[in-house]
DNA sequence: CGAGTACTTGACTGTGGTCAAAGCCAGTGG
DNA sequence: CCACTGGCTTTGACCACAGTCAAGTACTCG
């Protein structure tokens, strides 16, 4: 069923009943599809719902003056787009669909009573926003820290491992249906210097991306660049 | 009493009931002090507490190859600063005392028995982890988008809302213990650069900036330079 | 086959980095 | 009381990574 890719990933962190996953399932209120490039999220407006990927590429993002935005995560099939709005009630940033997106729709207050009656779900609930923030911090320090060449390789090796936990990856292979541009706004480049930085990635026999997808030559090689270290996913259970 | 701070910035939020407040003095532990520029988490060492900051300030960070690091978080008196390794166990950066720093130490297992008791301070301890969230959103657009003067603007922008909210701040002044080379370390820039930037801060009028501490002259100057909109903050109650 | 979108390439520019040295305090000790 | 120390700030000269502007190419879709 379409719950498959968020228990595999709350189960990479730790153990969910039968019973859990049926109340999970039984907060789902409805399903829905987006368009590409539909706003699904607006900045700032009331929300009584979270919403959960189940097919599709969104991301969140934030606008600044003349048309300038930065993208502040990228979501995949089975991850909370917004599950934070529970608690905050309304967002700092507005989320759009990458690609054609279908989702399933959580009425806060079904959520509410699920916290009520639930708590070691919600606990994990709540380690799925905290899990949020951590890929946060480490595009902070992509941002902050990294050049263009690190960035990128940065980019593709987490999405590399997120994709592969829920299946849709394998073999250093995945597709990716995202512009250049797309690139440039998650890693804070212009296109132009993304696509240059690619033409480097290329050349160096690290990778190739086509519009099939992207395939990984050099695994150690991109890690290397990127100085990548997974700890930040949380993709091992921790004792409890 | 040390937890006035942390009640204000909650109830900035949302009501806390007396019952509430209690419940969560009872979950402290003990206190500690750190001097200045100790670290006080380690990445990956394993958590079994966390940490209220009382007084003093903080930052998380991140390191990077040859000794270059990214602040991805500061903390002023009333924030957890590691509320979420409640539900992480471990944390992907460190956090460092950048001042003398007392803290409360709250055990996890307390916590937990809080979670399964108080399911309306759950969401609130769960809300202020996603503020953080936020925080950290923001931060990323400055460092991706935002030029120098920019991201400067709008770290004492940010820093003065917070820091008045829970009465350390008032008429555009504060106190800051923090030296040049750690607003780069926040914003992604060299000291150097920093340096420059801010006098020209100070020549354009906008802020004063000496050993006592930062005097905001043009607030609305400031805010124009930084597109600066608290919305991100949360101050305000939502409807619930 | 034409239009539109995405990608590619080149020439030039500029913001911010690097390297190096000097100035300024606050605290310490003779 | 003054010289010394060490951390922090300030300034200058030069450099480079990434941005800008602009044109051209390659697909895809209608």
């Amino acid at each position: 069923m379409m719950f498959d890719r968020l228990l595999t990933k709350l189960r990479a962190r730790d153990e969910v009943s039968v019973t859990e996953a049926q109340a999970l399932a039984g907060a789902l209120e409805r399903e829905r599809d987006y368009p590409a490039q539909h706003v699904i999220i607006h900045e700032n407006e009331p929300l009584t719902f979270s919403t959960l990927l189940m097919e599709g590429i969104c991301c969140r993002y934030k606008d600044l003056g003349e048309g300038q935005r930065q993208i502040t995560a990228l979501h995949i099939h089975g991850d909370f787009v917004d599950l934070h709005s529970f608690t905050l009630k309304r967002l700092d940033h507005n989320v759009m669909a990458l690609t054609r997106c279908h989702v399933g729709i959580f009425p806060h207050s079904r959520l509410q009573t699920l916290t009520e009656q639930q708590p070691h779900l919600t606990r994990l609930l709540w380690l799925s926003t905290t899990i949020d923030a951590a890929l946060h911090r480490e595009w902070e320090l992509s941002l902050g820290r990294r050049n263009a060449i690190e960035k990128i390789a940065h980019l593709f090796c987490e999405l590399y491992m997120r994709l592969e936990l829920v299946g849709l990856a394998e073999d250093l292979r995945f597709g990716f249906p995202l512009t250049q541009a797309v690139i440039g706004e998650c890693t804070g480049l212009t296109t132009v210097h993304v696509n240059r930085t690619l033409g480097q990635l290329r050349g160096d026999g690290l990778l190739r991306l086509d519009r099939r997808g992207v395939t990984i030559l050099d695994w150690p090689g991109l890690v290397r660049i990127a100085e990548f270290n997974p700890n930040y996913l949380y993709l091992t259970r921790e004792p409890r």
